[in-house]
DNA sequence: CGGCCAAGTATGGTCAGACCATACTCCAGA
DNA sequence: TCTGGAGTATGGTCTGACCATACTTGGCCG
């Protein structure tokens, strides 16, 4: 009835061969995919079909393309996937298709987790939230002090071990970067951002899940006030 | 010194022109863009490159495009980052550079949070849910549960008033359906799984946040007994 | 006058072929 | 042995053409 078939494009077809072949063949990162004009004549299509599906792939963060020849030349495959995540997350927003709100949100649910499970890891801290905090001290601008507090917030979730939880992080701080930078120009002072961190840093590295959590939604809470104060908005 | 600066392509400015433009134009969903031959001399590039930024937008769900003519015709804005999402778990998954492990983890983490927000939400059931679990009581085999299941997680997600967190939701299963049919045909009986449904259900009707979150807990370790029996693998 | 069908046209989809820039490979010559 | 230049495979880009699709237009016929 209502059904929209919608034949399948030429690059389609392309990105179903390729993810077919990498399952197929057991394809890993660092491995070589054939060149462009070969696929293109492999798979019947024009070599403009082949880029078009190459370029979705990067833009997933499968693959990455380098010029030139030798070893590292062509389509290579890869696994970066937080530039993507982050691209979807900023595009959504600049569409008003998220709400800030709705980000915020979901940033609390992943610094909860992530403080958490951190705290309850047996390794000791792995120094890269000791060393943005100190460059939070040192900041002068906030474009700066935003900077290294991402790479804070970005650490404690690499230190919950969990490597989707920690992307989905990186792609959050990168897409509301803007929105952070003006949070912290309303503030004015960052101390009390700053003394949140270091309840927070200590909360994890003794241990202390439950304490470690309380600190994260306590410092979102100064961060955003607006967002926190009311009941139900 | 290591620096690879890698001169930009022509399709990465074609990129930042159109969100620059969707931006500063305050361009919508529902918006058109101008047709590729227009926007490649806009640009004073060649169609090619137009269409290979448009095939990264188009997967990034930020645009749709439409053959033929009229006002339906040509690149559409829209906001479908479902997919996208999906797309990267999937292939991610597939690079092996997550685990199944993480990406559980994961699911727990949104379960736990969206049962227990839409069990605070004010309004009713929004009738997905239920319709699901009768779905659920009719299948005959495991790729038909697992596709009503899906629709009964993500109905929760949908129900916590979060969209970003139901979108990821959405991708987790989609990304994951593969693992999740092989689970419950190792599994053998539903009758814990559907079990498990009732209870989550009940729970967030009656609005007892911590009892549904408790559900979706014992509901998770019920479908992957073995990720959860150790301590920390 | 009104409805219907055919021609026109704008749009994306695809292809072929060419040329450029890049960066490695290889070999000849000092 | 080292060095520099020629060779070459790779992605990056452009041009121009043609096809398929689906709306738009206008004229024909009832």
């Amino acid at each position: 009835m209502a059904d929209k078939p919608r034949r399948t494009r030429a690059f389609e077809q392309v990105l179903l061969q390729v993810e077919r072949r990498i399952a197929d063949d057991g394809l890993r990162v660092g491995d070589r995919l054939p060149g462009e004009r070969q696929l293109a004549e492999q798979l019947q299509v024009s070599r403009a079909s082949v880029r078009e599906a190459l370029r979705v792939l990067e833009t997933l963060g499968v693959v990455s393309s380098q010029v030139g020849r030798g070893p590292d030349a062509g389509a290579i495959l890869t696994s970066r996937p937080d530039s993507a995540l982050s691209d979807l997350l900023r595009l959504s927003l600049g569409l008003s298709s998220l709400s800030l709100r709705e980000v915020i949100d979901t940033r609390l649910m992943i610094e909860q987790w992530s403080a958490q499970h951190a705290a309850r890891m047996p390794e000791p801290e792995p120094a890269a939230m000791a060393e943005a905090m100190r460059a939070m001290e040192a900041s002068v601008s906030a474009e700066e002090f935003v900077e290294h507090d991402i790479a804070f917030h970005v650490a404690i979730a690499e230190a919950s071990g969990n490597r989707l939880v920690a992307a989905v992080m990186r792609a959050l701080r990168d897409a509301m970067r803007r929105y952070a930078i003006e949070a912290v120009e309303r503030l004015g002072d960052t101390g009390v951002l700053r003394e949140d961190h270091r309840r927070i840093h200590d909360a994890i590295i003794s241990g202390d899940a439950a304490g470690a959590m309380d600190a994260v939604t306590t410092h979102l809470a100064h961060a955003y006030p607006e967002l926190f104060s009311r009941g139900t908005p």
